[in-house]
DNA sequence: AACGACCCCAACCGCCGTTAA
DNA sequence: GTTAACGGCGGTTGGGGTCGT
C-alpha cells in the first residue's frame, strides 16, 4: 500500500476529493479515500470535506453577529465547538473553535485573566457584547438604508430583516425544513432578534428587553447585558475603559484595549 | 535586507461513542 | 457479549505569513 499523504492538501486532491464525494456523496470516508485514490486516511478526507472543500463553507472574518453568538452560546455550553458551530451558518467547528482561541483568550491574556474567569465574563457582557449589539444595529441601519435608496423599493416593503447581507447571502436555502443554524439566525430568533434592526442601542444599554416566555436563552446574555447595567454588578471591579464616550469604530475587543492601554 | 517574535489557521492526534459483524 | 472499524469531537501543533527591530 502506498505510503500515506500528510500536510497540505494539493488542488489535485482537492479536485479528486469534491469529484468523488459529487458523485458519490458524503461518508464511508475509509472507502472513498481508497476508492478515489487518494493517499489519505479517511479522518483526513472527512476533515478536509467539512472545513474546506463542503458547498456553502464560509471563510474570513466573523461578523459582529456571529462573534456576539458565539460569545453567548459559549456562555451557555462551553468548548462544545461543533454544537456552537451549528449555530452558524456555514461556519466549522474548527474556524469557531480557532477564533475563540486565537482572538478571545488572546484578548483574556492581555486582561491578565482567564476566559473562565468572572472578570472575563464581566468584561465580555460589560464592554464587548453591546457594542457588538451597537455594530449589529449600525449595520442593520445601514443596510435599511441602502434598501431605502435602492431603485423602485415597494411602498409596501416588509420591515428589513435584521440579519445582515452577508447571513442573509449564506443562510438562503431551498430546502423548507430549517436547520438549527436557519432558525437561529433568523428573525424568529429571540436573539437575533433581539440584536437586530428592532432593537436600539438604548434598550441594550438599559436592559429593557426582557426575556421571553420560553426563549431558549432565557436568563442568558440578554439577562446578562440587562444586569451590567444594574445594581448587582459591581462595576467598581471592571477597569474604567472611557465608555461614558461615544466612538466610532469602537467595536472591537481590540478597540477597548487600546482605549484601556492609553 | 535580515532576523526573530508573534499570529493565525489548516491539519493532525487521541479519545470516545456508535454500529455492524 | 465482544471486538474492530468508523465517525465525530475537542485539544494541540506545525508552518506560513506578518510585523517590528
Amino acid at each position: 500500500m502506498a505510503e500515506l499523504r500528510r500536510g497540505p492538501w494539493t488542488a489535485e486532491e482537492d479536485a479528486l476529493l469534491a469529484s468523488y464525494v459529487a458523485a458519490h456523496g458524503e461518508g464511508r470516508w475509509n472507502e472513498l479515500a481508497r476508492a478515489a485514490a487518494l493517499r489519505r486516511t479517511g479522518k483526513s478526507c472527512r476533515l478536509r470535506w467539512l472545513n474546506y472543500l463542503r458547498p456553502g463553507v464560509r471563510r474570513g472574518d466573523f461578523t459582529a453577529r456571529e462573534q456576539l453568538l458565539i460569545l453567548e452560546l459559549h456562555f451557555r455550553w462551553g468548548n462544545r465547538w461543533s454544537k456552537i458551530a451549528g449555530y452558524l451558518p456555514g461556519r466549522t467547528d474548527n474556524e469557531v473553535k480557532n477564533y475563540w482561541r486565537t482572538r478571545v483568550q488572546k484578548h483574556a491574556k492581555q486582561l491578565g485573566c482567564d476566559v473562565g474567569s468572572s472578570r472575563f465574563h464581566d468584561v465580555m457582557r460589560h464592554l464587548w457584547m453591546p457594542r457588538l449589539l451597537e455594530r449589529i444595529h449600525a449595520e442593520s441601519a445601514t443596510a435599511a438604508a441602502a434598501f431605502t435608496h435602492s431603485a423602485s423599493p415597494p411602498l409596501d416593503a416588509p420591515s428589513l430583516p435584521c440579519a445582515s447581507p452577508e447571513v442573509s447571502c449564506v443562510t438562503g436555502s431551498s430546502s423548507s425544513e430549517a436547520s438549527p443554524a436557519e432558525k437561529f439566525m433568523s428573525n424568529d430568533s429571540p436573539i437575533v432578534a433581539s440584536a437586530g434592526a428592532d432593537w436600539s442601542t438604548e434598550q441594550c444599554q438599559y436592559g429593557s428587553v426582557s426575556a421571553t416566555s420560553g426563549d431558549m436563552f432565557e436568563g442568558s446574555w440578554s439577562e446578562l447585558l440587562a444586569r451590567a447595567c444594574h445594581d448587582d454588578v459591581d462595576s467598581a471591579e471592571l477597569p474604567d475603559f472611557g465608555l461614558g464616550e461615544t466612538v466610532d469604530n469602537l467595536w472591537s475587543l481590540d478597540d477597548i484595549w487600546q482605549q484601556q492601554l492609553y
